[in-house]
DNA sequence: TCATTTTTTGACCACTTGTCAAAATAAATA
DNA sequence: TATTTATTTTGACAAGTGGTCAAAAAATGA
């Protein structure tokens, strides 16, 4: 008996994270409906009834999924936040982390937007419905407290009819709006977005700027800005994407080939 | 035979409609799971081969319905921006559009909202495909007019990197998912929240200050503006709502008695 | 070895979307 | 009007969901 587990609760708890990892894939690649108990049942050769000892519905797979995710997407906002800096630049270090999250794990993005449409919050338990509204809660926390911090340095100044809260409602509403159409709306292109990213990036710099957040996004270099941030944050992030990056062009033979 | 349509066509155009009265309601109540083919057939006191022959397949019904949402929706965004002011002023009444949209039909929005997650562009047909891209490329457009009006007029100066496409993308980015969040994080309030809208408002009225659009939102009385808009542009409409809420008022007992 | 507890199974239920030959109805023609 | 033709409607059927639960299998303890 290695640990505290049991050999059986160790077998359990891998065999949930199988579960997990499979549905991942079944959402991602077909949506919602994709899911299919009797499909991850067949794929992991157990029967149905033991995935549903795991797993009480549909539901609950989803909301494990989309708690998974909200872990993740914390873990990089509290790092941005502790960025050393002007509080808007730690603000900007937030928006990189979004950028950076979307990156990383496009699946866990298309979780988190599936979790919001279809009703699934009132199918699941209770413990994870609480779960997620805590993820949440901390995420927009981090971002209030810069905010907040920002207004105690005297860097932006909220009247009465637009509170911090608000401003935090904005941002949130640019890049999950904006990603969530980007999503659905193949043809952005078309309306003359060819990078949604960037639109993002640019529509939360103009929020904060008609807040009157100094230093305004014209008076500092952002490209360099989120440079350091990257190198100081995020390094181990990006190393990885950039890993990623050279193995997909390697694959599709985009990379140029070494011996030429 | 009066009109050009014989009888059976007449009663074959109706009972699209009530399928598609059904079907909404369905939608609203329980979300795209709520929607049966099964259901509706019983409740038409029709097969439901019968129901296939006007669509064959559910995604064509919520296709059916999200084109008539973004119909109306594109005729209340034609008349705001054939209102007569200043550029800011007529995006204004844009915003008001929106608002006023959501107020009248908020299952439309739901319907709008609904159609993004899940795959059901790819299932349904090309033609309302098309034709959902066309109304969406239509207000896009709308909007995007009134802000190369503001650029031709001098109210506005954009730059390389901030294109009047991205902003279009960013109004839309807010107002979308601004809705969005507000429908499925019913614990808004507690994140300080407690009126989703005017969050929604301000927010844009924030990124168009940020974006320089003269005369800036202090510049302005939003208020009264929002009045004449209400007033000349959509005076039905807002007699609608205010009977509606009339309506719900002595529904709910919450209207004074008037024999007291 | 045998008894008890835990885990796993898969038949089963109620429900879904979607199909299609056959029945019912309407329209056209003799 | 009587008969043929075209159209519309039907509901049994197939194939697939999510979810349940008594019974079988495996693991555990004495």
């Amino acid at each position: 008996m290695s640990g505290t587990l049991t050999r059986k609760q160790r077998e359990i708890k891998e065999r949930e994270a199988k579960i997990l990892e499979l549905a991942r894939g079944m959402i991602v690649q077909d949506g919602y409906h994709g899911l299919s108990m009797d499909r991850i049942a067949e794929a992991l050769e157990y029967s149905k009834g033991t995935i549903y000892q795991h797993f009480s519905c549909k539901e609950e797979i989803l909301m494990a999924l989309v708690n998974q995710a909200m872990e993740r997407r914390l873990e990089l906002f509290r790092r941005a936040a502790a960025f050393r800096g002007r509080s808007r630049e730690r603000m900007s270090a937030i928006g990189a982390a979004c950028d950076l999250f979307f990156r990383l794990y496009p699946d866990d993005v298309h979780i988190e937007h599936a979790i919001r449409i279809t009703s699934i919050k009132e199918k699941a338990s209770e413990q994870r419905r609480l779960c997620l509204e805590r993820c949440e809660a901390s995420c927009s926390e981090l971002v209030r407290g810069v905010i907040y911090d920002a207004v105690a340095a005297g860097d932006l100044e909220l009247d009465d009819d637009f509170s911090v809260e608000q401003l935090t409602f904005g941002l949130w509403s640019i890049t999950f709006g904006g990603h969530s159409i980007a999503a659905s709306s193949p043809s952005l292109t078309n309306l003359g977005i060819p990078d949604p990213m960037t639109a993002i990036r640019n529509n939360c710099n103009r929020l904060l700027d008609g807040s009157g957040w100094k230093p305004l996004s014209h008076e500092l270099d952002l490209d360099t800005l989120i440079g350091r941030i990257q190198r100081e944050v995020f390094a181990p992030e990006v190393a990885q994407l950039s890993q990623q990056g050279q193995a997909a062009a390697q694959e599709t033979g985009a990379g140029r080939a070494r011996r030429d």
